[in-house]
DNA sequence: AATCTTTCCTGCCGGC
DNA sequence: TGCCGGCAGGAAAGAT
């Protein structure tokens, strides 16, 4: 799944080759992602010139004047930027048609993702409007985790892969943070403090820019936006460890089932 | 063939 | 009693 490290390395990818091009259209071979596609998505933005590439949390803005065209990934979405006439895949969905003789594609196997069209300000979009703070700015602290959670008693593990608390920390980040902050997952969030939880604002952001630097971690079918192939593995802490020693230690990394998902951690380093 | 993946939605629960 | 936030589970599709 793209988590927010491929969402933001997609975006740069993108933005160098629509940035100031013009739209000649769209394709829309299969509108049944998870919203469907509005249908004269082609009509709208025909004309329009594309002003800049932003991100919310996983979303992707495609600013143009007037209206934005927004983006989500889903599970297994990757953009591509090609040639116009490059024959479409199985699984591409939907294509931007640039006047540089370009096209934006959208390839979407599970069809989890969605291309949806917004003429006001995106971010009161009802999709993107109650998110949490950004990771990678300022925008989360320590102090807004913790006045956020206390009244939740879930596992610290799950409430913070939900997007009001924060945006972009997914399953494999959720785990990687909690161990460079040395948290155990299990722990109720409201139990957390106050200090741990700006461990934990920190360990989020450092997580984050890592994998960035990295190219963004990896998932087999994810293909960069200029359509050469794939991110390479990440070197992940806990991730998918479960039985190997903890490189902190060497205490046998655990895995457990919290909300039907994976939770690998440390059960010395992380209390 | 069950499992794995993200996110939104539904329905239930306890507190007030 | 009704409302509210929190929480668990379900659903979507395809690869393996």
């Amino acid at each position: 799944m793209p988590e927010l490290p491929e969402v933001e390395t997609t975006r740069r990818g993108i933005a160098a080759h629509l940035v100031g091009r013009r739209i000649e259209g769209a394709v829309v071979r299969n509108a049944a992602l998870r919203w469907r596609i509005p249908p004269h998505l082609g009509r709208m933005v025909r004309g329009l010139v594309v002003r800049d590439i932003e991100r919310r949390g996983k979303y992707l803005l495609v600013r143009c004047e007037p209206g934005t065209l927004i983006l989500h990934l889903g599970m297994s979405g990757s953009l591509r930027v090609l040639p116009v006439g490059t024959p479409a895949e199985k699984h591409d969905h939907f294509d931007l048609i640039l006047d540089s003789g370009m096209l934006m594609r959208l390839r979407d196997p599970r069809r989890f993702g969605a291309v949806l069209w917004e003429a006001g300000d995106p971010l009161k979009h009802p999709l993107l409007r109650d998110l949490g703070p950004e990771p990678l700015t300022g925008a989360l602290t320590g102090k807004w985790l913790f006045r956020q959670t206390r009244n939740r008693s879930a596992a610290i593990k799950q409430v913070l892969m939900d997007g009001h608390l924060v945006v972009g920390v997914g399953n494999i980040y959720a785990n990687e943070a909690l161990f460079r902050a040395g948290i155990n997952p299990k722990t109720p969030a409201r139990r957390v403090g106050l200090s741990r939880y700006e461990q934990l604002a920190e360990a989020i952001r450092r997580t984050l820019r890592a994998a960035i630097r990295a190219g963004g971690s990896s998932l087999r079918d994810f293909v960069k936006s200029d359509g050469t192939p794939g991110y390479f593995q990440q070197q992940y802490q806990v991730y998918e460890r479960a039985g190997e020693p903890c490189l902190r230690c060497g205490t046998p990394i655990r895995r457990i089932r919290q909300g039907q998902r994976s939770t690998f951690y440390c059960p010395r380093c992380q209390k």
